[in-house]
DNA sequence: TTGTATGCGTTATCAC
DNA sequence: GTGATAACGCATACAA
């Protein structure tokens, strides 16, 4: 590896204020390569994005001097002439949340094998519109080619203004009503529905919920999932029995004991994602309380190890993961004007796993 | 929100090949705002940086211009003039594991809180070298300002060469011993000792490894920690008890299947990382194996709900959220040059859990 | 088939 | 206290 051995000749520009980091740090620029290859700059541009026919012999000077000084193109310098940065954002809620980890994960391993090379952005906004509001700045202003947002509920006048400005933005795990972006979605309120019909066909009547505190839409269609199960049952449930803390593991452990404190008892809890389960889990754990004998729980969020560890969990799972793979295509094709019409709007399928903890 | 009510004057330019974007989505430069505040180019820069005098009159006009034509400075163009980007890269293994979803929100939090607003782009190598080269080069042309590595284990030539130029590179997790950068890293061999000695205090002769296949420092320290816990204890093992398998709970399904087919069946398992524990879990259960009746299990990497489950896991836990944020201070101090001299390596500490999965 | 020269939007160095 | 203007490194329109 010759990287640092390579001493610019004397035709190296001068020393301005951020000059010395040039030697410190030298990196060969087109010039560079061409004054060594013997052609003009324009040839190595064209070389390096195979652009205009390039003779076979000057292809090769050119490639041997991008070796000889190991030379790689300033990515900022070309995203400032072409006004593209081949950067994408993700503003999402949590990334330890496993649901959030597996769409990441979607996202990257589906831009990956776009040619563009797309690179990504990760922003966690805790479920804070105003950190929300601060990355969105700071993404706009480090000039990313699209964004793909879970929405944390504010902000809807600067997500408007994108939207009419043609900015590319694919809303993932929730929506906003006023917003009209292309998104990646489940049917919530139909698949709580499923879930809580199943508590009650198991013989629980009294079904509280946990509730994550947060505007998302998915939340609240959870939520009403729950009053639709209750009332196609003809159930009746108080007000009291819904629960709602932060979207935490640890908030979710004091809700549980919240829950665990409502008199009379409930007999089994929806949990509305995956931090509301954990937590619950915890709280049933340091009473004592076993489950499903003493507590059914069901649970929205499927995650890798509920069924390695008892009791199994009775969950509504949806795929992270292929919803980030559908995000970043959706993406992609808007950036790239592939997609230009109206917003498009793509609904994933859930499965209701039946295991142990239902019941 | 007036963001694309501002219709550009007549000096607005021509229509390069790229020209028309800017119709479509209007982004005002500091030309429009110098032009529409009455001021030079020069004044409404110092204004947003504060970095010279400026009159409390010209500076409300300046604001008033900024405001009026929604402008944000272009990030791109002030990262070429700068030569630097305020963006850092995590090259990490995977961020489904839980391990590296706390570590990158250490990161991110971290960095959130610095005054330089520093972005994060992620990418997982799922411990691929080529793929971490790949990335690697990719950053490299995004001309990062420093990078966080879960080494993949290869690449070593090119990490040296961007050592060797006073690039600023952190380790975490695991190093190269031939690469000399700051790194953040846990004593995986006490920690693994300390804790396949607690599985031969409780009684357990046969103790079995279950291993991720990678070239990680951090797994071979940990299952040398396995053979100096059994060598101390005068008991012999020989290589069949230690099982590879990707670094995956898929893998690792298959990895724990194996183990439970080994003759004669061990008594104990030692898992060096969170997907692996998940894996085996998922063996044992396929097998309908009870743990730790059956077999002991005990784990390298804690999780937030190990304690939540049955069988409450014993495991060595490892803050990855602290670890990340230590790195991400050690990066800032590099490019930030508060740090210059020799790497500096830190330790963190970890936990033995002893819960009930070891019997 | 290749070269010259302009400009992308900033910051920073001069000059006034 | 403020303004002109030259880079930063590249892509590309236009020449040759």
């Amino acid at each position: 590896m010759a990287v640092n051995a390579y001493v610019p000749d004397a035709s190296f520009g001068g020393t301005t204020a951020l000059g010395w980091l040039k030697w410190v740090i030298f990196m060969a620029t087109i010039r560079d390569v061409a004054a060594r290859a013997g052609v003009s700059v324009a040839t190595v541009s064209h070389v390096m994005n195979e652009s205009r026919f390039v003779t076979e012999d000057t292809k090769q000077r050119v490639l041997a001097a991008i070796a000889a000084l190991n030379y790689r193109r300033d990515g900022i310098a070309r995203s400032l002439r072409r006004s593209q940065t081949g950067t994408i954002g993700a503003i999402i809620a949590d990334i330890t949340n496993p649901f959030f980890s597996d769409l990441v994960k979607g996202i990257e391993d589906t831009i990956r094998g776009f040619p563009e090379k797309l690179n990504l952005i990760l922003c966690n906004t805790e479920e804070d519109a105003a950190r929300e509001l601060l990355y969105l700045d700071v993404l706009m202003e480090k000039r990313i080619d699209g964004l793909i947002l879970a929405p944390a509920g504010g902000n809807v006048a600067y997500l408007e203004a994108l939207v009419a400005r043609g900015f590319p933005l694919v809303f993932v795990d929730r929506s906003l009503s006023s917003v009209t972006a292309d998104s990646v979605l489940v049917d919530n309120l139909a698949a709580a529905t499923a879930l809580v019909a199943h508590l009650i066909a198991r013989g629980h009547r009294r079904i509280a919920v946990l509730k994550a505190t947060l505007h998302a839409s998915s939340i609240t269609e959870r939520v009403q999932g729950h009053a639709a199960a209750m009332a196609a049952a003809g159930l009746d449930f108080d007000a009291g029995m819904i629960v709602e803390s932060a979207s935490s593991i640890d908030a979710a452990f004091e809700g549980g004991r919240a829950i665990l404190a409502l008199d009379p008892l409930p007999d089994a809890v929806f949990c509305t994602n995956n931090f509301m389960t954990l937590g619950m889990m915890r709280a049933l754990n340091e009473q004592g309380l076993r489950c499903p004998q003493d507590m059914a729980i069901a649970g929205f969020d499927d995650f890798q190890w509920a069924d390695a560890f008892r009791p199994r969990m009775t969950t509504v799972a949806q795929s992270g993961y292929d919803q980030g793979c559908a995000a970043a295509r959706l993406l992609r094709d808007r950036i790239t004007k592939v997609q230009t019409g109206p917003a498009v709007h793509l609904v994933h399928g859930t499965a209701l796993n039946i295991r142990e903890s239902s019941g």
